[in-house]
DNA sequence: CACGCCTCCTGTGCGC
DNA sequence: TGCGCACAGGAGGCGT
């Protein structure tokens, strides 16, 4: 569920937490439920945050001693500073006291320290699309995937090639912003231009609203986003579409759940 | 090589 | 009341 304005939302406000912080000890769940749900973590002990980034869904701290620190939020997962519960399943101890904590029910998420900028053990950050709200998020390259792929359009999304940072949420809403059928596999030039302009405005508007809390994503502070209100078809099946009042239709689209205008959405 | 399907995980909410 | 089960989905792996 975190997506692209989640991860965004929780990295400004890590990143004045522990830019310049000193990492003395780490922990992890001693029975990841995962082989690769942390990878090399104690690599972090006794070196230095020097930021943090985010690529899609990714948040990038580099460290000291040319490492990076990669944290994956996964379905569920949370950061926070001195909390203490069952769900906790990674801690960094820092020098000065505090203890980030990284919290995760579903055991989605997942931490690597990793040589910088070696993302091998992260196949998906390795081969990533560009970021929606930066200049790389060329139309013509996005509209030349739509058109080479032989997959639906909303799988193909998700899948965090053609753009980063999108998941089942934001799909939902760009698609329908953009009119666009989400099992379409015949997405043209204008179609293309209106999914990338989609995508652009409902990222941004997430951001500003710092993301979409149905559950379990909340922000460092504990805060919640204030995007779920604003929601138009992620979530709101069998309720008129605003455009047109047709009832909005649920469906399993690749395994994921997918709301859409029957109406205004054609193929 | 690209695509599609399955699996990981656990709390929640539903039907019987 | 209590049980069983479907469901939520990001990413990775594997088979076709």
């Amino acid at each position: 569920m975190p997506e692209l304005p989640e991860v965004e939302s929780v990295r400004r406000q890590l990143e004045p937490e522990l830019t310049g912080a000193a990492i003395a000890e780490t922990w992890c769940d001693p029975i990841p439920a995962m082989p690769r749900e942390f990878h090399d973590v104690h690599r972090a002990a006794g070196r230095t945050i020097l930021g943090v980034g985010r690529r899609g869904k990714f948040l990038l701290a580099p460290l000291t001693g040319d490492l990076e620190l990669v944290m994956h939020l996964g379905m569920t997962g949370s950061f926070r500073f001195d909390l203490d519960d069952v769900y906790v399943r990674a801690r960094l101890y820092l020098a000065d006291g505090r203890v980030l904590c990284f919290r995760d029910v579903r055991r989605f998420g997942r931490i690597a320290v990793v040589d910088r900028g070696d993302y091998r053990e992260l196949p998906t950050l390795a081969a990533l699309g560009p970021e929606p709200l930066s200049d790389e998020f060329h139309l013509e390259r996005f509209a030349k995937e739509l058109a080479r792929t032989r997959s639906a359009v909303k799988p193909f999304l998700l899948s965090q090639k053609p753009v980063a940072g999108v998941g089942n949420i934001y799909a939902d809403e760009a698609l329908w912003l953009a009119r666009i059928h989400p099992a379409s596999r015949r997405v043209g030039r204008d179609r293309a231009a209106q999914l990338h302009a989609a995508i652009r405005e409902v990222m941004a508007g997430a951001i500003e609203r710092e993301g979409t809390t149905f559950r379990d994503y909340q922000m460092v502070n504990g805060e919640s986003g204030r995007n779920a209100s604003f929601l138009v078809a992620y979530g709101q099946g069998g309720r008129p579409c605003p455009r047109c009042g047709t009832l909005l239709r649920k469906v399993v689209l690749g395994g994921r759940g997918t709301t859409y205008c029957p109406r205004c959405q054609r193929a």
